[in-house]
DNA sequence: GCATAATATGCGGATATCCGAATAAACCAT
DNA sequence: ATGGTTTATTCGGATATCCGCATATTATGC
């Protein structure tokens, strides 16, 4: 559908997206940006991290568009770019809470 | 809540959740997976793989139970355990797809 | 037991991710 | 322009992922 997309490419990108997810520091960002927009300096005193990883991670979630990075002075506020994002993070966090509820013991290695 | 878990540990787990799902391959299995239990052969025939790979992609969803494997002599079949990521996984799609519509490239490498 | 079929796993190399430290880039104020 | 603040990026090493090949495991039939 839409432009020329294949089969592969289509799942790829979803994978990109997935992974994009894959990241606890990523899943918080995701998590503090739902009550509004936040700077990055903001997000590194909620978050507790260096800033240039913080920033990197910023960077991964705006590569695949599920943030926006709006420039106000100095300053760069990111906030949330689609709520379905947030509904699909709130999905798979009850999912986990269910296994986790069944008593089963998820592989905490990787 | 539930058991002792801090709250590092869940979005450890929550990350892990997700990159579970952050593989083409994996993706593609479960799309296979809608529609019913599959075997592996099944599954290696239809996504035309090898079977140790996909083998390996399977483990890692049942390590995360995303999918129950169900032995059944020889073989063993695979299903969906809970509808909930496949739902996840249609959100997600669904914002791929609003990106691309908007004519943004993403950013394929990786 | 022995051969066969279906599935899982150990090993090794290529590639990707993650983080900190340092540096660069963008913006504002004086 | 100079200096200060906020954010992004380069570089390096440590760790993790992915795949194929070969081998192990589990179950069936004779």
């Amino acid at each position: 559908m839409s432009t020329q997309q294949s089969k592969e490419e289509f799942y790829q990108l979803h994978a990109h997206l997935c992974k994009a997810l894959a990241h606890p520091t990523r899943l918080l960002i995701i998590d503090e940006l739902r009550d509004g927009p936040r700077s990055v300096s903001e997000l590194v005193e909620r978050i507790g991290l260096r800033q240039s990883n913080l920033s990197r991670h910023l960077g991964v979630l705006r590569d695949q568009r599920l943030v926006i990075a709006r420039r106000d002075g100095q300053t760069v506020n990111y906030s949330l770019r689609d709520a379905r994002v947030t509904q699909a993070f709130d999905l798979l966090r009850q999912v986990l809470r269910s296994v986790l509820k069944d008593g089963e013991r998820l592989a905490v290695a990787n």
